[in-house]
DNA sequence: ACATTGAGTGTTATGTTATAACAATGCACG
DNA sequence: CGTGCATTGTTATAACATAACACTCAATGT
């Protein structure tokens, strides 16, 4: 599967690639962290932190604390392996792994999927904007709400 | 004071135009809200809920509850007239009043102000990008962290 | 005038998301 | 073999948001 920029999104192996992104790099892909990993793998859609929180909890049969989970997302994050979704309080895998990049979120109001999309137009856009008026971007969220292809046909027939 | 798009902005009168707006429009400006409308147009940054809680209840001299503000807040928000910045957990009162626009939000991580403007071109390229992909746009929300002019040029000196 | 209605607000309680602060573990490296 | 540092655990609390229901009051029709 590749998608408009090229680069393979593929969310059986999305796992697997963190995983040898974090050896080539040399980030500690601890227990804990494949834990959190493999419940972003098992999942269509977005992940709340205490979702993640009750899932791990499951997964372990003891209980987890938030602190853990956030700290986790921390390290996700901070690689971009995984993006937070303001609108939701959610968080998110990156589809985009190893573009440093701009990606904007689509999140269908239907089956609650996110959809992260490349767009170099959108970036210049918006970095345009932001120069005309004397701006210095540090980081751009850009995430819209509507509805998928597949919720749109489904509705449809 | 006039922006990019022509339109004025200025937040000395934003309280008296959402006013008027509300008169020409029929919606109920309260006395609640009106308060509330004054404490956005007395604020240079976003203001959390809460931050609007306490400075409601400062003003009143009485305790003030949460359902209280995000009533408020929601009525202004559907209105058109306050922005929710996802970001931030936080509302700022809508620069381009009378537009029924996508703004983009700049946030200032110096000073905490945020700056509104409107970019036909970044909703356009949006729009394609998402056309692309089959996704139907209901709502979009573009944020950006970094610094804006006056801290720029602050920092420098 | 009076009942009815509905918008707005008050009140209490609780749900949801996120972080601070400090303790314990355990591995890496000199 | 102990010292340091990253990681995780634990407890408590902060910050953000909503549900549910009660009360007030102005507008409206008869």
């Amino acid at each position: 599967m590749a998608n408009a920029c090229g680069c393979a999104h593929d969310p059986a192996t999305w796992a697997a690639r963190v995983e040898l992104a974090c050896l080539r790099q040399g980030f500690h892909l601890t227990p804990l962290r494949r834990r959190v990993l493999d419940i972003f793998g098992d999942s269509a859609a977005p992940l709340g932190a205490y979702a993640i929180l009750e899932e791990l909890s499951r997964r372990e049969s003891k209980h987890v604390a938030p602190p853990t989970v956030y700290r986790t997302l921390d390290f996700f994050i901070e690689h971009g392996f995984v993006h937070k979704i303001e609108s939701l309080n959610a968080y998110a895998p990156c589809e985009h792994l190893g573009h440093a990049h701009h990606g904007m979120q689509l999140i269908c109001a239907a089956c609650g999927r996110s959809e992260e999309i490349e767009d170099p137009e959108v970036m210049r856009a918006i970095a345009a904007s932001a120069a005309a008026t004397g701006f210095t971007l540090h980081r751009v969220v850009t995430e819209a709400q509507g509805l998928c292809r597949r919720c749109v046909e489904a509705h449809e027939a």
